[in-house]
DNA sequence: TCAACATCTCCATTAATATTGAAATATTGA
DNA sequence: TCAATATTTCAATATTAATGGAGATGTTGA
């Protein structure tokens, strides 16, 4: 269960347009990560700078990562962004979510096109 | 479709105790929303400081108020809200969004006790 | 073992944000 | 119209966060 003070610093970290991106770019590469590196290029920012946004993100719980090689891997915590979404929208319309049910399924984890399995 | 620099200000605005407190709070009430005076009641916040975080939700997009006598009604903007989370998952797990799938039933708008309608 | 690579840590500077109380604005009912 | 109510605006202060560069750490392959 996610308490306020965990939620406050996830959102805190999804509120800076590196974290935010770095995020995006995870949850699509999905639990196999991506590289420091791989994220620093695609985003154009120094290795500091990087590093410093990586790491809010793993304090945040929202990424964890692993080393490989001479590489760290970032991967999303997506049991973290679920509990989050959760936390936001818990009890909502005072318990009759069919108010806001169908603002959500727009919302849903849906891929671009159709993907076999 | 929500646009990155939209969705930064949601998140900034929802990383404040205060802020999230109050969108809480709307999630909860739904539509008809709650006036300025009984958020800042629940939050034990003065009338300054609520004005100041109501209107960052505001400015976010994240609520709206409207004016009823001499009180100002805030309600939550659900398809912000929703817009926002759809952004966030955006192509989750490289088109394969039944990796994450699971994580997500339990995220889903429901109520804490069954409720008639 | 050593050079190259990948990433992190530290520190100083700069920028953004929250808080407080007092005063201003808008609305109502007597 | 006037006092009471509800909320906002303003300005000073206090707090917190982001950036960039230099150097440190850990890892690999020759």
């Amino acid at each position: 269960m996610m308490q306020e003070d965990r939620a406050l610093m996830a959102f805190a970290s999804l509120s800076q347009e590196h974290r935010l991106r770095i995020v995006r770019l995870l949850v699509e590469a999905g639990p196999v990560g991506l590289p420091a590196g791989v994220l620093g290029d695609k985003l154009e920012a120094g290795s500091s700078k990087m590093s410093f946004h990586l790491s809010h993100l793993e304090q945040a719980g929202l990424v964890h990562s692993r080393r490989d090689g001479r590489q760290i891997i970032y991967a999303v915590e997506i049991d973290a962004l679920s509990g989050l979404i959760a936390f936001l929208m818990q009890d909502c319309c005072g318990g009759r979510p069919e108010i806001c049910a169908p603002a959500f399924a727009a919302a849903s984890c849906a891929p671009k096109e159709s993907a076999d399995v």
